[in-house]
DNA sequence: GATGAATGAGCCTTCATTCAT
DNA sequence: AATGAATGAAGGCTCATTCAT
């Protein structure tokens, strides 16, 4: 009769620490036990909470994208126009980006790695997060906002590589020297600018 | 001293291996037997050309890197204005995918892993690579035809992101369903849209 | 002074299960907490009851050991001549590997296992059992019903090892494809036929 | 054109090494390491020549079936009567005991062991070894040396238990104190009795 | 006593790298 | 230069055991 009772703030202090290891170092290179050591547990608790090293960076992701989905959703909820979605949803994530580099540098650096996570784990909660913005353009493009001749999955993948890549370079701090609030301006107006309907 | 002797042709061979294996596996997944048995030599010559398995991605990259930033050079050398030259690099960038998306997936993917190298390794071709963009946009300021307001230093990153992560969808040909002419078009006429000046 | 307030037939329900389990994937791959769960308690219980994993099987051996020991000492303590309690003791023997053929095979297969056990861990309970065998040996002998010149020290491990093994591949069902039955009658004839005295 | 060119000479150490180690600890409670050392070679050299640990048993065990095999049918091809044949062969086994004790106890201890062995790994060589015995009895019924009535299926494995427990028990010198040579004799003389047509 | 989450020592295995041929 | 057998450091993972509840 053995019943789970897994403390859920332990398995959140391990995602952490594996936040933080993998942000630092690398999937690859970091070690279980690092991730163990920064998280104050034994390597073994490791495995009580994840099935092995992939699962952890699996559930990484899953886990925080649903609550990244989630804000998302809440905050565009009350916005009608489509242009107006856009513009908040752009600058929510540059404040996301914000408030948890860590965590985006191992989304934007680690899941990129083809070999068991994006390519062959196929990943819905990723595509959901796509159509988020999918779904903004096709409301623009009905609402006669946004040009007509948008490939919406084209433009979809063009503004989540657009956006993914400015916060990544600001979060590397290698060539770029910008503030992100400039940058989620620059970025805001020029794709704003490029599909909207021009008078 | 030891006189070296080594094929250009051979080591040729090896780097076009690693681009393959590399591309199917991902950098860490893959063994350095892998890229010898691609290569159809031994494990040990790998060494004779290349210091570590490191070095293998770094000459692969920056080998690469070289020819690439000459094509560009070449194909923009002859057009002046700044408009008609980010039109035919989207072109060129989207053309060259094509007809290597084995070695784009390698750069794409795997040069994003931050730890030893865009981190540590500071490259500079990545740099020129990136300032190559930068200095059709900055051109473009300078003659009145972009914005004035732009900040190359976001823009530049933001269109290398855009294009590579539309170009790296559609080698993943996962949820991403359109041709590259398409996308390359479509891409093309929303940055542009977005830069240039409004009449 | 610690108050044991061990329920025994928790601890007879927790052999059973190792007896189980021991049988089904052999003592070093079957795991403690396989034997909780089969027995339907927590890993930690079986360490109040047993001192270690070791002890689960010694624990295992000895008290069964006991019950076969007493086992045969009533069924041959009404019978005089040294043939029949030979004919009878076989017949037991494989009568309880009949009944019980799970614990059967952790003793045959489990316990050969020199390592801790039979080399290390001195077994009287095994020696008794042998006995068993040597001392109606013995008195047959003396009786002059069975060979003179027999080597009982010999004779009674090859009975031993005679049995023991048609025993066990009748329990793998491998290759032999024998009844139990016919098996005992044939073993028995033949054995009793080839110690005793030729007329 | 990778051409594998490994030593049969280190493979026949690693198997020497692994049968002495296998025979002092029990397989399970060996560490692969201790195969190396004994062997002289690195760890990593024992995968260069067996899949894994489980390998090296099964290999140890294929291996040696062989020659053991040759060994029997050399020994006896040149006998014709069966109860010779018999007896010879119950003189081979014991002398190749006596030659080799170590061989011997990892495979009467080791291979006992269910999992992975005798039970999933089905295993020709024992079988044949069985038929050996089987055939000589087969051959000695329709001779009408042995009696008609023997189940050649029952009494192969109960020769096979016999000489391998009385072996067994001379190896670990635990209770049996015996020579091999007395064995064999008693063993042989109590099975040739045992199955031969009474005057 | 019973529980099961937590522990961490230990081991198999991998694979980049070396070096004798 | 080319080879590939040999190396051994390193790390993921298991699981017997403990102990706080």
């Amino acid at each position: 009769m053995k019943v789970r009772n897994l403390k859920p703030e332990k398995r959140a202090a391990i995602l952490k620490a594996a936040v933080k290891v993998f942000a630092r170092s690398g999937f690859y290179t970091s070690k279980v036990s690092d991730v163990a050591q920064e998280a104050g547990v034994a390597d073994g608790t490791i495995y009580v909470y994840f099935k092995n090293k992939d699962d952890l960076l699996i559930s990484l992701f899953e886990d925080k994208m649903v609550d990244i989905l989630q804000n998302f959703r809440d905050a565009l909820s009350g916005i009608v126009h489509a242009y107006k979605k856009l513009e908040r949803f752009l600058y929510i994530y540059f404040e996301m980006i914000r408030q948890d580099p860590l965590l985006a540098e191992v989304f934007q650096v680690e899941l990129r790695q083809s070999d068991k996570f994006l390519k062959d784990y196929h990943n819905q909660n990723f595509l959901d997060y796509l159509n988020i913005i999918g779904d903004i353009l096709h409301q623009g493009v009905e609402d006669g906002i946004f040009r007509s001749d948008l490939n919406v999955g084209v433009m979809k993948i063009m503004i989540f590589g657009a956006i993914d890549e400015v916060a990544r370079q600001w979060i590397l701090g290698a060539d770029a020297k910008y503030s992100l609030e400039e940058a989620a301006e620059q970025v805001s107006k020029t794709i704003l600018n490029g599909i909207e309907i021009k008078l």
